[in-house]
DNA sequence: ACCTTCCATGTAACCGATTACACAATTAAT
DNA sequence: ATTAATTGTGTAATCGGTTACATGGAAGGT
C-alpha cells in the first residue's frame, strides 16, 4: 500500500501539501493540486484510516451492541443502521451481548480502545450507568435510558392498537401474554393494552412470561389453553411467542381466525411465512435503525436543535390470524 | 483515557518498560513489573488499539462480508464467527454487499484502510479475482473460490440425502426447485439430488428459479402446482422457498405430509416454526461460522499443516412435512 | 582479576497520517 | 513605494503505542 510519503515524492511536494488536497483545506495552488491528484491516482493511494484515527482521536467506526443478532428483529435494525452510516463513510462493529453485563462492559471497553466515534446500543441491561462517562455519543435503540438520546417504537400505542383491533374484530375474552418484566418495551405494550381494555371494560386474563424464546413460549401456550380454554383473542408479547401460540392452537384444532384471533408484535420476516400468516403490530425496525444512525451522526457532528428522543409509529398489519372488520361478532 | 506515558510516569519507569510488561516480552525485573501493574490498575489504563495497529500494521479487526444480514441464514454464521474470534480478542466489522460488485470492492478497500487482520467472505460474486492481491488472509464461507481457504457444507451429499429421504418415505414423482444458477452451493444440492434420482431411476421434474426471495418463490410455487399437480414430493432449494411452497400447498388443500412431502434446505430458525414444522437438510451454520473463524485465525497466526478447505456435514432434520419411514408408500 | 554472558532499563526511531508554525512570494491597500 | 494581507508550501511536532539499539550492572567462567 502506498503511503502519503510516496504520493508526496511522486508529485514532488511535501506530505503537508498532499494532506491539504486530501482534506481539502488550507491553500493549495491549482497546478499543485492537479499534480497531487495525478500521483494519487497513479499509485491508487488510499489514506490509512488507522493513522488518521490515531491523530484525530476519532475513527470512522461505529459500535453496535445487540442482545443477539440471531434474534430476527435485530438484523433489520443492523441493516438500517448500516445503510445509513455507510453513505457517510462509517463502518459498523457489532457486539452480541446476550444480556450479560461483563460482555457489555468488555465491548464498550474495546470500542473505546478502537476510538469508535459513536455507539448504538439495543441491549437491555438497565440500572447501571456504564454509559455515562463515555467520550463518544451513545444512542439507545429500541429502548430508552434516562435522558439519553434514543429511538424507540411506541409500545403503549402498539398495545392499545392490538387490543382494540382484536375487540373491533369481535373477540370478547382476551388473553394477554405479558412479556419479560425487565424489558421496558414489553411492559409498554402490556400497559397500553390493559389500559385500553380496562377503559373499555373488556374481559381479559394475563399469562406471565419471562423470555422471548420459542421453546419457553411453547410451554406458556400450553398453559394458556389449559387455564383459559375459551379465550377467543390472544395478544402475544411478540411474533416468536405468537408463532408458538399458533402452533399450539392448530394442534388443538382451533379454527383461526374463526374461533380464535391472534395478534403478535414486531412483524419480523417470519410472520408472513407462518400459516395462517400472522396479523401483528409492526415496528418499523429497519427505519428505526436508520433513524438511530441519523441521530448518532448528528450527535457526532455536534449539530444542535434536533429531537433527541424519537418515538416511531407502529402499525397494525392485517393478515390472516384476525377476522375482517365486516365479519365481526 | 490514560496513555502509556501516564503509566510510565506513575510507575517511575520508561514507556519501553511498560510496553514490555504489557506484551510480556523482553526482560523486566519482578519488582518493576509489580510497580507497572499497580500503575496500570490505578489509572485503569487500557492500551490504545489504534496506536498498536498503526505500528504493527495489523489490527484486531476482522472483516465479514455478507450478502444481507437480514437473510436468516447469515446471522447464524455471523454469530458463530463472533463467538470464536471474541475469545481471541478480535472484533467483527460487517459489510452487506447485496450481490453488488462495487459495494464489495468498497468494503474490501475500507477493510484494508482499517488494517483488518483477516477477512471472511460469504458473498456470491464469482469470476473476479479481487481477492487475490490482498495482504490479509481471506476465508470463503458457504462458498469456494479456486484454491482459497474455505468452509462450506456438503451440498452434493445434502441433495442426495434430501432425494433419498423423500423416496424412502414413499414419494414417487419428485419435483425439484433448482436454485439460482450462479450459486455454486445451490447447484451442488441440485446436482446431488438429480444424480441420485437418476441412478435410482426415480421420476422427477425440475422448476427453474433465480433467487431465494419469498415473493419470487410464491410464483414458482404456483407454477409448480400448475405444471405438476400430481407431484408427491418436493425438494425446495432452501427453507424460505419451502415456506412459500408450503403456503401454496396448504392453500390448495393438499394434506401434508400425507399427499405431499416437502424437504427444505438450511434449517433456519424459521423452519421449526412453520406449520407443519418443516423437514429439512440442516447446514450447521453456526458451526460453519466457528470453523471459518478458526481457520482464519490459523492463517493469521501463520500456522502450518492444517486443512484449508473444510467440508461440513449436513444432516436430515425430520419434522412434519415428511412421513415416518414405517408408514411409507 | 578479566572477559563474557545475561539482566534490566532507557533513548529514540518508527508506523502514517494531520496540523501548528515558519517563511517566501504574491497581491492589495494606503 | 511601503506596509499589510493573502496565498502557497515545507518542516517538524504530534497522536500512542512497539522495538532496535545502547548502556550499565550483576553473575559466571577460567
Amino acid at each position: 500500500m502506498a503511503t502519503i510519503k510516496d504520493v508526496a515524492k511522486q508529485a514532488g511536494v511535501s506530505v503537508a501539501t498532499v494532506s491539504r488536497v486530501l482534506n481539502d483545506n488550507g491553500y493549495v495552488h491549482g497546478n499543485t493540486r492537479k499534480l497531487v491528484i495525478e500521483a494519487i491516482q497513479q499509485l491508487s493511494y488510499k489514506p490509512n484510516e488507522v493513522a488518521r484515527s490515531l491523530f484525530k482521536k476519532k475513527s470512522r467506526l461505529i459500535g453496535l451492541l445487540l442482545p443477539d443478532i440471531r434474534n430476527p428483529f435485530f438484523p433489520e435494525l443492523a441493516r438500517g443502521i448500516e445503510d445509513e452510516i455507510q453513505e457517510q463513510g462509517y463502518q459498523l462493529i457489532i457486539g452480541n451481548i446476550d444480556e450479560k453485563y461483563p460482555k457489555e462492559m468488555d465491548y464498550i471497553q474495546t470500542f473505546q480502545q478502537n476510538n469508535v466515534t459513536g455507539i448504538i446500543t439495543a441491549t437491555n441491561l438497565t440500572g447501571r450507568s456504564h454509559y455515562d462517562d463515555l467520550s463518544s455519543p451513545v444512542v439507545f435503540l429500541d429502548r430508552t435510558f434516562n435522558d439519553h438520546p434514543s429511538v424507540f417504537a411506541d409500545g403503549i400505542e402498539g398495545g392499545r392498537m392490538a387490543a382494540s383491533e382484536l375487540v373491533k374484530r369481535g373477540s370478547k375474552r382476551i388473553t394477554i401474554l405479558k412479556g419479560p418484566a425487565q424489558l421496558q418495551t414489553a411492559q409498554d405494550r402490556f400497559n397500553g393494552a390493559i389500559a385500553w381494555l380496562r377503559a373499555e371494560k373488556v374481559d381479559f386474563s394475563v399469562i406471565e412470561t419471562s423470555s422471548f424464546s420459542f421453546s419457553d413460549a411453547e410451554m406458556w401456550a400450553k398453559e394458556l389453553f389449559e387455564k383459559y380454554p375459551d379465550t377467543d383473542g390472544i395478544l402475544a408479547s411478540n411474533d416468536v411467542v405468537a408463532a408458538a401460540v399458533l402452533h399450539e392452537a392448530l394442534r388443538l384444532g382451533k379454527a383461526i381466525p374463526e374461533d380464535l384471533q391472534l395478534i403478535g408484535f414486531d412483524d419480523i420476516p417470519l410472520s408472513r411465512l407462518l400459516f395462517p400468516p400472522l396479523s401483528t403490530i409492526r415496528q418499523p425496525a429497519y427505519d428505526m435503525g436508520k433513524e438511530a444512525a441519523k441521530l448518532l451522526i448528528r450527535l457526532i457532528n455536534k449539530e444542535t436543535h434536533f429531537e433527541k428522543n424519537i418515538r416511531m409509529p407502529v402499525m397494525f398489519i392485517e393478515r390472516q390470524t384476525t377476522r375482517k372488520v365486516e365479519e365481526n361478532g
